[in-house]
Parts: structure tokens; C-alpha cells; sequence
DNA sequence: TTGTAAGCGTTATCAT
DNA sequence: ATGATAACGCTTACAA
């Protein structure tokens, strides 16, 4: 009827509950052969799985590691849970994956159901905004790894892209390719910090390089800001050879389709005649690279430049972080339960900040395929 | 230290555990007014939560539903989840978001994950291939929802687009726009029920309409697949007027994208020329619609015409249904427990299988925008 | 209105 | 080498 239970296998083997857990966690030194094989056949015709809801609460530990996403409609983030599912294979963690839709008051809800379910560690991908409740999880006891993006004023570990690093990649090639100015796009939510990040980098980086830069801000959703920011950028391109960085691949592709859609300005690689001003504007093409590599950007006509994370390695690698914290959590926990509590805080309590290199991607978006006219 | 207990809470408050726990279930009727003030604040200071571990262990239920998808990378999985993380809220559950990535042999293993924490219900887009163990759990006596496949021998709730009602839509918009050739494209895995049933409906309504018909298989990862696919029909779109149907929305990027790429056929929307054999091709124009419409089919130039899927209310859909079964799933069990068990099975035992439909959005990739000559 | 005690399925301790 | 028994944190009769 209901679930088999441990005593329900001990009985049909005619042996006691302890065996049964002995053969179960595979302490099967201590255990006789002809024993063994009972017990395995109880099992198998009872078709019986352990309960993990009673063997959490006995051994304080549920294998449960919390998994909040900022937006699970971002790729990025699907790409984090492969990874992420993968290490948690080779740990014997069960992943709990919740999807915040960009809404810190979800995150703050889902935060509190993790701690409700005992979840022994988190991975998270925040919102970034200030009311979130991490703040206090992170303050408790139990161990959080931020990923891509980090939160002011929270010490935890984190796991992201060498923002600074993958910056200096692309610039390098955008002015090598003959660009004399750099824009940086992004979408409103500036508190996200690998976003400031970026910004800041490629515009630094930029000058260095003697080039002028600006910084624009698009509504993704608004088809009206995009138009207006690839108007202005056509403006500019008149005079200098110009190149747009999006912050992210849904940024981008929202700029390389409204650039494919008209006709008054176009990308290096598109072969596609491009109508402005008549004959003194050579240079009504933009060009265009990107943060994060979606599927897409290689497929387009033409390909788009794009700075690859290897968000397979993030995502797991945040998980291995965690599953670190998690044994010298346990292991400190059970120390101050049996008294010998030592005062002084726990050993590598320091924070640790995991990042990684990017790929930069080269494709036709940014080729130097045309020539200053003036 | 570790996370404060009921009875830390009844002793800071100086009451029961018993009063505590009332108050934690909202029985507040039965509770004295400063009482329940004491155990709020007593709550509240040592910053507890319940352990919903110990919680499901007494009461025999974990709040928790198994949500097990074919693959997330899929864009209609993470749109499915949207409604069902909504509906979750209003029923009280969390979702445990597990991804097969398309292989048996993890959605195996997840199954046998969901029960080892005895999640109470399962909701599954499945991976589609007969050595599932879903069967087993089904035939067990977990509550279980099909979302958008069925599988064969498999009697159990399930939830889905009217893909008959979707097709006979499509069909007819083509009709009317002048094709007078539909080619199914789809990838490999024809098991997939969806697949199938679109397959069929699409093209017995096409013949209805007297249209001749085919259908192709690509490889979404081989360019040279999707290359070929577009050759072919390029040949027989000099004699008839044809347009491409794709099976999901992946297929239709590849497709497109292809079609953009090449200068000797394009879309009906498009302006760009097209030059094939010269003066007696009108026709080097391929229609394209698509089952699914995501973010970029209406970015792309020309739009493309899909039947979108309400998937909101699919995946929220099946998560009622499954509430329901829970319901009473688990007073059945209670009645049986209690001895006097009905032999004669379930009530309402027999699968409910909704299906929702699709809503045609028409844009430039199916118009009747190019003449036959001949 | 409030508290006491038993038990959910497991593991850890201690006997045997 | 094996098993009885007492927790783990909670809910629920039942008692007061």
C-alpha cells in the first residue's frame, strides 16, 4: 500500500532494521554474505527506496543544495543547471532548482522555502536587488555561492567570468579590426553587478585604446528605445567607425535583429546594400559583439562576435565550492555539539572568488570590412 | 548553533510544543491571545522555520511535486515551468525542477531520486523512449500528469496542445494563402507523441485541401542536413507553390536562419532578391510556419508564422490536475489504513486528458506575397 | 485552552 | 557479526 519502510525490509528478510541500514549507507564489511543476500532480495521484491525525508532528520544532513536563479528565461541560466547538475551527480547532491522571474520578492519566498526544507547549501544567481533576504541567509549558518553575479556588501564565495580579462579581449580586437569608438548596451538593471562590470571595463579599456565611448541603456521589451539607440548610433557612425558591445546575448539579440530589419544601417558582414545619405556615408554599418555566446549568434547572417563563458565549468565549479563548505560545515557543526567548541572562528572562513576566462569568438559582426571614406 | 527546533521555541516562549505547532498550522483558533503573542515572538527572535522534513515525515506528506522535464534547454520547458512554480504558490507545494538532457538513462535516475524523497506527485514532459521507468512509477501509486507527450501504454493524466484543432488551422491559413505543398520538417525522434501526432494531422489535413505533401527529418547540430532539406524544396518550389511546417520552434531557427543565409531562395516577406535560374523563378520563395513561437519569431525579419502554445496555463493546468489527485490519493490512503479499505479501485480513477488550444499568429513568412508564373 | 506522550522512518549507540 | 533501543523534529490523540 503506502511505501515500503526499513522494518517492512527487515521483516520479509527476517532480519533486524540495523542490518538493513548497514547494507543500505554499504557498511557491507560488517555484514555476513548469506545476510547480504537476503537483504537485497527484500529489498528488490518490496521494490523498496529509502526515505530521505526520515534519513535527513536522523543524520542532519538532506543532500539538498538550493539552486535560485534570477531568470531562468535567461540561457545562461539553463546552461548554469547543466553544469551544476552534472557535479551533483558526482557528489550524491540533489539539486532544487527555483526560478525568482527576476522578482526579489519570489527569491525572498523560494529563500525561505529552502531553509524550510533543510536544503544544506545554496547556489545562487541573484536578483541583485537590495531587499533580498540573502543577506541574512548568508549571516546564518548555512554556506551560499553567488554566481555571475555578486551582491554589495556580502562576503560569501562567488564563481563568475574574468569580466576585466574577457573586456580587454574584445576591445583589443575591436580596435585592431579599425573601430574608433566603442558603445557599451545594456538593459536598465545597472545593480547587477557583472553588468557594471563589464560596463566599466570595456569603456576603460576603450580609451585606453584612444577610442570615445558611450554607455546606452535599452527596455528590451520596448522596440521603441532600440530603434532610437541604433538612430543615434547611426549618427555617430558617420563619423567614426563604431562598434556596440550588448551586456548579454538577449541584449544583442535584440540589436542585431533590428539592424537586420532596416535598411538605413547594417552590420560589417551583411552583404546587404545599406541605403543612408546617399553616397557620402560608407559607413552606415555598425559593428556588433557581445557577452555570452546564445545559439543564435552563429547562426545569423551575419555571425555575431561574442565573448563565450564556459558556463558549464561555472555552474559546477560553484557546486564543488559549495560541497567544500558543506563537509568543513558539518564537520565544525558536530565539533561545537560535542562541547570542544573553539572560539575562534572557522578556519578558512575567508571568502573565495572563482573566475574565469572567457572566449572571444570572432565572427563577421565585427570584421573591418569597410573603408573610411573621408 | 544548528537551526533552532519546536522546542526551542516552546521553551523561549514558555509554552508547549504542542501550542507551537498549533500555531504553526493556523489552528490560532484554539490559542489564547497572548499566548499566540509569546510564541510569534519567540518565532520571530530565534528566526525559526519548521523542518518540513520532519513535518512530511509525521504527516506523511512533503509538499513536494517532481518535475521532471526531457530538456530544459528547450525553451517551451522553461515556459511550461513558469506556470507550474505559479500554481505551486497557490497550492502550497514546491517544485523539484530535475532536467533528463534528452537521456533515459537521467530521467531514470531522477524518477528514482523523486521517490527516495517522496515527492508526492510527478509531473513529466517525458524523453519519449520506451525503456523509461516511468511505467513502473505510474503502475506504483504516485500520482503522475503527462505534459505535451504521451506515452504509449501509458494510462495517466495528461495535458497538451489540441494538435489536430492546431494543424486543421495552420492547413487552412496555407490554403487560403495560395500553397499548394506542405513539407513537415521535424528531427529524429519520432517516438515523441507530439511529433507524431502533428506529423499526421498536418499532412492528412493538407491532402484534404488537396495539397501534395512531404515530410523531412533534420539534424538540428548538422548544417549540412538542414542544407539539404532546403535544396530539395527549393526544387519543388519551382513547380508548386510550397511552404515549410516545423515540428517545434528549434526547428524552425535552424530553417530560418538557413533560409536567410542563402541568396537563391528566400521568404515571402522578405524584400531581399532572390536569383535562382533566372527569369522562369518566381518562385524561389519557400512559405514557413512553425509549431511553437518563441521570442524570435516575431523579431525576425520577415516575422514567421507559428501556433503558439499557451503554455502558461499547460503547465499550470497540470499541476491542478495533479493537486487534485493528491487530494484524493491521499484519503484513499487514509481510508485504507484505517481497515476498511474498498476493494473496488479508486472512484475517479480513469485519465483525464485535457488538451488546450493553439492560437494562429499569421505574420509575413506565410503570406501570399509572390505570383506563379507559369 | 493547554500540555503529555506516542510515533513517523531512519541512523547511532550500545549490548550481545 | 547482529540486533534492540533511543533519538532526530514534528503532529496528533488524548488527558487535564
Amino acid at each position: 500500500m503506502s511505501a515500503p519502510t526499513i522494518s517492512d525490509v527487515a521483516k520479509s528478510a527476517g532480519v533486524g532494521k540495523t542490518s538493513v541500514s548497514r547494507f543500505l549507507n554499504g557498511e557491507t564489511a560488517a555484514l555476513s554474505p548469506p545476510l547480504r543476500a537476503r537483504i537485497e532480495n527484500a529489498i528488490a521484491s518490496l521494490n523498496y527506496r529509502p526515505n530521505q525525508m526520515a534519513r535527513g532528520l536522523k543524520r542532519g544532513r538532506t543532500r539538498l543544495v538550493g539552486v535560485l536563479l534570477a531568470d531562468l528565461q535567461n540561457p545562461f541560466s539553463v546552461a548554469l543547471i547543466q553544469g551544476i547538475e552534472a557535479a551533483c551527480r558526482e557528489c550524491g547532491l540533489m539539486p532544487m532548482i527555483c526560478n525568482a522571474g527576476n522578482e526579489v520578492e519570489l527569491e525572498n519566498r523560494f529563500l525561505d522555502l529552502l531553509r524550510t526544507y533543510r536544503a544544506e547549501g545554496l547556489l545562487v544567481n541573484p536578483v541583485g536587488l537590495p531587499e533580498s533576504a540573502l543577506r541574512n541567509v548568508v549571516e546564518g549558518d548555512i554556506p551560499v555561492v553567488l554566481m555571475d553575479r555578486k551582491v554589495e556588501g556580502i562576503a560569501c564565495d562567488s564563481v563568475g567570468l574574468d569580466n576585466v580579462s574577457a573586456s580587454k579581449m574584445l576591445v583589443t580586437h575591436l580596435a585592431a579590426s579599425g573601430f574608433q569608438s566603442v558603445a557599451f548596451v545594456s538593459e536598465a538593471w545597472s545593480s547587477i553587478s557583472s553588468r557594471r562590470e563589464r560596463e566599466s571595463a570595456v569603456l576603460a579599456e576603450a580609451r585606453l585604446n584612444g577610442m570615445s565611448v558611450s554607455s546606452l541603456v535599452v527596455d528590451r521589451e520596448d522596440e521603441q528605445s532600440i530603434a532610437r539607440i541604433i538612430d543615434q548610433m547611426r549618427e555617430s557612425a558617420t563619423r567614426v567607425r563604431t562598434a556596440l558591445v550588448a551586456a548579454n546575448g538577449q541584449t544583442m539579440l535584440a540589436l542585431a535583429l533590428e539592424l537586420a530589419r532596416r535598411r538605413d544601417v547594417g552590420l560589417p558582414g551583411s552583404d546587404a546594400p545599406v541605403a543612408y545619405r546617399g553616397a557620402d556615408a560608407p559607413l552606415g554599418r555598425l559593428g556588433l559583439a557581445s557577452f555570452d555566446d546564445p545559439d543564435w549568434a552563429a547562426m545569423m547572417t551575419p555571425g555575431i562576435t561574442t565573448l563565450r563563458q564556459p558556463t558549464f565549468d561555472i555552474g559546477a565549479r560553484a557546486l564543488y565550492l559549495l560541497n567544500d563548505r558543506l563537509d568543513t560545515h558539518a564537520q565544525a557543526v558536530r565539533e561545537k555539539a560535542s562541547g570542544r567548541g573553539n572560539a575562534a572562528s572557522s578556519p578558512a572562513d575567508t571568502p573565495r572568488n572563482m573566475s574565469f576566462e572567457a572566449e572571444l569568438i570572432v565572427r563577421s559582426s565585427t570584421h573591418a570590412a569597410f573603408a573610411l571614406a573621408g
